[in-house]
DNA sequence: AATGAATGAGCCTTCATTCAT
DNA sequence: GATGAATGAAGGCTCATTCAT
């Protein structure tokens, strides 16, 4: 192997324990030393492979997952109501999936609580797109006959709903000890949303 | 001015000062000395009068906002749904109106997504009854036909939209640079999660 | 009652407390704070009333137990040996009795292992005339053959003997924690050291 | 040379500086800074070489010199009373000579009447060691004539003259400023205590 | 005269970062 | 190129002391 690819090794183990350790304690509960000791690097490695703790969360951030998740939305030959389905479905295996690979999205969603420096950049190029995207999708569903505001606030009341069971799960851990993110609660808690959502979208766009 | 009420006024100021920082840095961003420099007292005086951080920051939360707005609207004599548009009205109040003396419940907005010590006593003295409270309107609103589970599904359902508003301000101010929680614009999203809601509601309902 | 009376009651309270509290915990170890809740006076009652910390502790020592132990040594009508049992007897009473109401010995014997600015002062005006008081006793037993030098590591034989009790304590009762100072014990220990030390000074004596 | 040997270097002066300094303040008079200003190290040396003041301390005792004496005792080929002479001045040269590099006899000295959080250990690993190993020459020289509770006080007698010389230097400095503990001195001290000792431990073992 | 709220220096510790190797 | 020892700023907290009342 390499000395480059030695290097490549090292700081992709980087990122991935610095995905785990910041969407586990925040930007600020995380410590540089933690993820290098996950990442089984040395303390310096993160100065030396990103420059500074600020540069190594903003590498951990790629959001691939939330871009595959939204060309697959288009992808799918599906109306508008199955398409908002899919992609409540695949939004909640991104922000409550522990196995999946990626925590780049638990860790934007820690990030919506907890500003740090590179919030613009998360918000230019994933959640602006993902607004937009959602946006769409309402707008295929409920039609012009809605305005712009109110269709907007329907999307946050879909953002909304999904990032709750993320961001709240602490209290939610704590009032419900038994609540575990398994596929299947995932899966009925995606179709709650889904089904919850339509409802009141179906209402606005015939009321 | 007797002394008592010196010292009673240097209190409030670190505990407005507190709730303050708090609410924007969250716990472990917020720092004793940023506390005591807007309250202008002395370093030492957040633990000459609370004994440490952690302390101060459970007496910054009394919730006197939550209870008040379970009694009134308990005292409300209204159908179920009305009492239903009340309450987000009120939560988003609390939630959003930066003048709003009581910043309590932005404090504990943020909380929620960075738990620290003194998180079970928010759950259990605050969360807790509310939940109740909130699962017992749903009751009212959608009967038995509709399962525990569920119903309390309605209700995370409800929190989030709420809660959305407050947790992703930072993101939502960079997407709508316009975006001002003034007076009218929480009681229009008030008004757009009641309706929201209230639609998927009577679907779950009748469905 | 006069205020002056209640002023000196506060006085005397806070040097009884100041006693308690430092020969507990040491001069350092010993809060201002601690000694003001003992005495029921408020926290500024040592700088008002003594101007310092060092100043009180200064105040706290007045040796009336151990000059009465010289008087009462001098007043005994009886042989060298005698009066020394009765010394080293009396002795140990004010290092090892905790019943005894005047903790200044105590005190002291804490200050020989960790000295503060007011060791000076100690010495000068307890510890250099009880080592004269021991000094001429052991004189008066052993007499001029035993030359001045030696005299005096026979008087620092007796000192090291009984202040071991009192600074090792801590230790001694890691070792043997059925230890106990109670009144046979201190006895016992004071016939234990009068025994092996007068044993060892007629061997000097007629050696 | 190797950055392992730099960093040995660093944690050997830590360790001296530390010595030094806890002897001369005990533990909580000792400073972090003051440790780290005389090992020209920097603050935060301390915690990054040994996590805490605590265990810094912890380190700092390591006994070994006590543990030489003992050994060093033990494979003397000599009666009872020649090893107790031997035992009394290597014990002494530990507590006094102040150009010994091991000085952890004297901070365990000091130690003895301000208990910190590793007294524990202390007591543990050295002192009851040491106790059972004096217990047992005390045995050989006195025979079981007499009682166990009266061989322990006798060794709390030799402790006791040992130990002041020590612990009471600050007063005998002042008492005597001429005094000073070279080796000379130091050897006069030794002889004049085993002198002593023994005979009263002869007077017990044919009284 | 006496209080207790307020002060500020100083403590141990943590942390991202730097630098010599 | 990569390490890990070392740095220094900053954190929460303690404490003797001061000062307005």
């Amino acid at each position: 192997m390499t000395e480059a690819q030695v290097c490549e090794q090292t700081r992709t183990r980087l990122v991935e324990a610095a995905r785990e350790v910041f969407s586990e304690c925040g930007f600020q509960g995380a410590t540089v030393r933690e993820i290098c000791r996950r990442a089984e690097a040395n303390v310096a490695a993160v100065n030396y492979h990103f420059g500074s703790k600020d540069e190594l969360f903003a590498e951990a951030l790629n959001f691939s997952g939330l871009k595959a998740l939204q060309r697959a939305n288009v992808a799918a030959d599906a109306c508008p109501e199955k398409r908002l389905r899919l992609f409540i479905r695949d939004f909640m295996l991104l922000l409550l999936d522990e196995n999946n690979a990626t925590s780049q999205c638990r860790m934007m969603a820690r990030e919506l609580a907890e500003p740090t420096p590179v919030l613009d950049k998360i918000v230019t190029e994933a959640i602006a797109p993902l607004h937009e995207f959602l946006g769409h999708l309402v707008f295929e569903i409920v039609g012009d006959k809605v305005s712009e505001t109110e269709r907007r606030r329907c999307m946050f009341s879909l953002f909304g709903q999904c990032l709750f069971y993320r961001n709240s799960y602490p209290v939610l851990q704590r009032l419900h000890p038994e609540l575990r993110y398994d596929l299947d609660e995932i899966e009925a808690i995606a179709q709650h949303i889904a089904d919850f959502s339509l409802a009141a979208l179906r209402a606005k766009k015939s009321g």
